[in-house]
DNA sequence: TCGGTCGCCTACCGGATGGTAGGAGCGTCG
DNA sequence: CGACGCTCCTACCATCCGGTAGGCGACCGA
């Protein structure tokens, strides 16, 4: 990913900045977790399982810097929420994602790779 | 990511699986490339733009394995096509989250991360 | 006041990912 | 036949991501 040069094909651009937004595998997960609402970091840290201290600082501080996620209350009590983008980000291209990942779930291990 | 427990809330497992689907920053990218056609190798190097010998490679080969992308043609002329699953999958979730990201690209540089 | 919990940060390390360079095998064209 | 182009593989190396461990300050209940 050298620079942001588009002139090869349509929606190159947007792909690759589509792609941004996901490349951290953790921020999906962590924006679908906050669509049940606001939520304080520590009961984010329980309700996705296997996510470690570290990758959900990291995916927060990420997410906020893009503006989709907000945060509310000082050091103690810390609550996390979607912004009005992060939702339209949330209920719209990912939960299509995770629909056709749920829809196609099958089909994707039977890989053969014949040739 | 140490396993694909889904105990924890409603299409955690899918959100998970639709982020393995494009963790690899490069895969979305050769897909949206074979949206226009079937295409040989050579041409994908030179139409998306930055991309390494090494890197489209082994994007190729893990959209192989997933049934995404088919090949045809030997040792030369080797094309490659999209499969059915992986047009559904192109012009499905894939061309949203693209649409999305060119929607919202004003919005997404803005960050200032006041708190 | 004193633990205990919570948010957040740092340092280190192993594995994965991506870039570069070089080469082997095969086909095509002069 | 010989030179060239294309596919694909193998090193090697830089960088990044995620996991673990430990620590500091702020808050809260006893």
């Amino acid at each position: 990913m050298i620079d942001g040069s588009c002139e090869t094909f349509v929606s190159d651009c947007q792909v690759r900045a589509a792609a941004e937004l996901i490349s951290h595998a953790w921020d999906p997960v962590v924006l679908s977790a906050l669509r049940l609402g606001p939520t304080r970091r520590r009961e984010l840290l329980t309700r996705i399982a296997g996510v470690s201290d570290k990758v959900l600082t990291e995916a927060l501080r990420r997410l906020r810097a893009r503006g989709l996620v907000l945060k509310g209350g000082g050091q103690a009590g810390a609550v996390y929420r979607l912004s009005p983008l992060g939702e339209s980000f949330a209920n719209g291209p990912l939960a299509q994602l995770a629909q056709w990942a749920a829809d196609n779930q099958d089909k994707l291990a039977a890989s053969s790779v014949t040739s």
